[in-house]
DNA sequence: ATAAAGTGACTTTTT
DNA sequence: GTCACTTTAT
């Protein structure tokens, strides 16, 4: 395939661009990775660069894996050879084989979220600090975005007694780190940028290597990743990235979109090019995402244009009476429309402020008796017996690993209780090894070992015990294929009989074994690779990599996941001040920016249809308060939302006179009074006056023209019978097909 | 050493 | 309301 085909003009632009930095701003559904893989096809076919040169960065799993695919169909060939993958991936593999200039062997292994603050955990009851006052998730968080702006504890800032607590937390930790041969995620990008800057060789052997660069989802880069790339393209100074400041939605996580200006900055030279042709929207939701975002500061503003040449139906928001019915209102109008054929499961997507909401979604979908598909809830790789399972085989990989040799040594039981793993652990710093290696010591010489004399009598048959165990495993690690690894393990310990014997119930039970088989089905997956590719992954894969891929049914997720992703009919629920915006970012200018760019992604992956829900009571905590509508919904043009869902005022009512005060009222910064009018006054009223009369001239976006044959309220909908000038007679629901009311009768609207 | 009862916190979570 | 973590009782 020829790797301009069907391309506009901006976009060939950018994949022939010569060399040099290009900074490609790439509105919602302008066809970003598009660009992406068609630039890599270019270089490769046209340029004759070897895919060896090629490094291509994004920030998750999946996206590298698509954009591998992609490159592939479209050359027709391998790319074995080029560096594709996630900013953490390619440094954990600098890191590996550069370990001789780092304070790690090449076997390290790489901490998760829950390693880390279970370090600091430790260290903040060593030091005898109240772990109220320096609460370990916080203390975790400094630590990192101290990492994320390439801070050292030795060059924090220190201006407060909790800043010098805080340095001396970091400190300790980077020293357990190392004496557990390992680094965190955070580790894999500082050092990879500590490595260069400390031994330019280094640097520049990597950066000659790279003679293309090319980045996805620029704006969520942060300043270790956007030095790492000034790096990495130092030599060859082709560095191509692609992103959308206003999709910039992870500065809690340390990205700054304002490298985005930076790159200009840096490189002034560097070429600019915006998309903003969309293929994906109706311009009718462009329309209002722009309004949306054109409220925030510092960006480029971009006129995003629908290539479908297509208006579309109105936004449609809908007050429900409480967080209850507003999942019942979704469930009920993805119900109707898939019985009427009008779309399919696969073609819906609720969207959510946060993960809590999506309880009573559920409810309502499993009331109805509808299928769904739940992205990123509960995490596979967070279950307690997973991270058990793989405690074992990162500790049979890397001895030294204290962490989780502190999570396995008494699962299943052992006996080993807080007492004994103290005393073992001061055992072993007495003779100065890792709790792993003084177990595989007494593996080895039993009761004979050195180690034997300080450790309490009373466990040591059990330590020995599972010593001899351990020191099977390591010696037998190198012959057994992962599989098998686990297997051994799985049996020796007895853990599937632990598993029923800890479990609550029945179900935890058989949840929890099925995790486990299929932990057993993923490590099959690694017939040809070794314990360290295995583990490396496990650290680096995310859970929504492994999702089952149930495309047939409705997707319920957080805004946050829906980055990236595109449904025909979107629902946006929890449009309440305080939920979107959050409470928590309402205070801080940039954050509730964040917020803002947060919606502006959920109204950008709808194609077709966006619904907004709120309710107006909702259950915080146990407790029920009102809420108020959220900012952001007055920074939609009135006309181009219709208020769904009303009872009490008849419609037509409400069309004549309410929107005059719903457009007047929409631009101001105040919780738009308008919505008084769209809030229902009673429970769950079913009644709806109809809006159709006989005789009613309409217009459809597909069928065209037609005149009102009958209009009935029937179960609390109204259904209209309409024969058209085209197509002929269609019976429709009022709430679900958009209709434009061309005039009543005589007279002209 | 372990199980039961009490306490308090609670956004998002690409790696 | 729920979960994880701590205290307390066995």
């Amino acid at each position: 395939m020829d790797v301009l085909h069907n391309l506009n003009q901006q976009q060939q632009q950018a994949v022939t661009a010569p060399e040099g930095q290009i900074l490609v701003l790439a509105g919602p559904g302008s066809g970003k990775t598009r660009v992406l893989t068609r630039r890599i096809a270019y270089l490769v076919q046209y340029m004759g660069v070897s895919p060896f040169h090629i490094m291509a960065v994004t920030f998750t799993n999946k996206a590298a894996r698509e954009m591998k695919s992609r490159v592939e169909t479209m050359i027709g060939e391998s790319i074995h050879g080029m560096w594709l993958g996630t900013f953490h991936a390619n440094c954990a593999r600098i890191l590996r084989r550069e370990a001789a200039h780092l304070p790690i062997s090449n076997n390290y292994i790489i901490f998760d979220a829950d390693d880390q603050v279970g370090i600091i955990k430790n260290i903040i009851k060593e030091e005898k600090l109240n772990d109220k006052q320096y609460r370990p998730y916080d203390v975790q968080a400094a630590i990192s975005n101290a990492k994320n702006n390439l801070i050292t504890a030795e060059e924090m800032i220190v201006e407060t007694q909790r800043d010098r607590i805080v340095q001396r937390i970091y400190r300790k930790y980077q020293a357990t780190l190392e004496s557990n041969n390992a680094v965190d995620f955070d580790d894999l990008l500082f050092w990879a940028v500590r490595l260069f800057e400390e031994y330019p060789a280094v640097r520049e052997a990597y950066s000659r290597q790279f003679r293309h660069v090319l980045v996805d989802e620029f704006q969520d880069t942060n300043l270790v990743q956007y030095t790492l790339l000034k790096h990495l393209s130092s030599f060859h100074n082709n560095l191509f990235v692609v992103g959308d400041e206003d999709q910039s939605i992870y500065r809690w996580r340390g990205a700054d979109y304002r490298n985005v200006l930076r790159f200009t900055d840096d490189y002034p030279k560097a070429t600019k090019i915006l998309l903003e042709e969309n293929y994906r929207s109706t311009q009718l939701i462009l329309d209002a995402a722009t309004s949306v975002i054109d409220e925030n500061l510092h960006r480029t503003h971009k006129q995003l244009q629908a290539a479908r040449n297509l208006q579309g139906p109105k936004i449609i928001l809908h007050t429900a009476y409480d967080d209850r019915d507003e999942g019942i209102f979704v469930v009920d109008t993805i119900h109707r429309l898939l019985d009427r054929g009008k779309a399919a499961g696969s073609d819906f997507a609720v969207m959510y402020r946060t993960n809590a909401q999506s309880r009573l979604i559920e409810e309502a979908f499993l009331k109805a008796g509808i299928d769904y598909r739940l992205v990123g809830a509960q995490r596979f790789y967070g279950r307690r017996e997973i991270k058990d399972l793989i405690a074992y085989l990162r500790l049979v990989h890397n001895p030294d690993d204290a962490v989780s040799f502190n999570r396995i040594i008494n699962v299943p039981k052992r006996g080993i209780g807080e007492v004994s793993l103290q005393s073992i652990l001061l055992a072993a710093q007495k003779a100065q090894v890792s709790p792993g290696r003084l177990l595989l010591s007494l593996g080895l010489e039993k009761e004979k070992s050195a180690l034997a004399d300080s450790l309490p009598s009373r466990i040591l048959p059990k330590l020995i015990y599972f010593g001899e165990q351990f020191l099977y495993w390591s010696e037998a690690k190198e012959e057994l294929s992962v599989a098998e690894l686990l297997e051994t393990i799985i049996e020796s310990i007895e853990y599937e009989n632990y598993l029923e014997e800890d479990s609550v119930n029945r179900d935890t039970s058989i949840d929890r074994l099925a995790n486990v088989h299929e932990l057993r089905r993923l490590t099959y997956e690694y017939k040809d690779s070794g314990l360290d590719t295995f583990l490396e992954n496990m650290a680096l894969v995310s859970d929504q990599d492994t999702l089952p891929e149930n495309t047939e049914a409705p997707t319920l997720l957080t805004l946050h996941a829906a980055k990236g992703l595109e449904f025909p009919i979107v629902f946006i629920v929890g449009m309440d001040q305080d939920l979107l915006p959050h409470s928590r970012s309402i205070s801080e200018p940039e954050e509730l920016a964040e917020e803002r760019r947060l919606f502006y992604v959920g109204i950008t992956r709808a194609k077709d249809q966006l619904y907004l829900t709120r309710a107006e009571r909702r259950s915080f905590f146990g407790t029920t308060s009102t809420t108020l509508p959220s900012e952001f919904l007055a920074d939609i043009p009135s006309e181009l939302i219709e208020i769904a869902g009303k009872a009490g005022i008849t419609r037509h009512h409400q069309r004549n006179t309410d929107y005059a005060q719903f457009r007047d009222n929409a631009r101001t910064t105040q919780a738009p009074s308008w919505l008084d009018f769209a809030r229902p006054e009673t429970r769950r009223q079913p009644e709806v006056d109809p809006i159709y009369h006989i005789g009613m001239r309409v217009h459809h976006a597909m069928w065209g023209e037609g005149v009102v044959i009958n209009s009935f309220v029937d179960d609390g909908e109204e259904a209209v019978d309409i024969e058209f000038k085209e197509t002929g007679l269609k019976k429709v629901l009022a709430s679900i097909v958009k209709l434009e009311i061309l005039g009543e009768g005589e007279n002209h609207v």
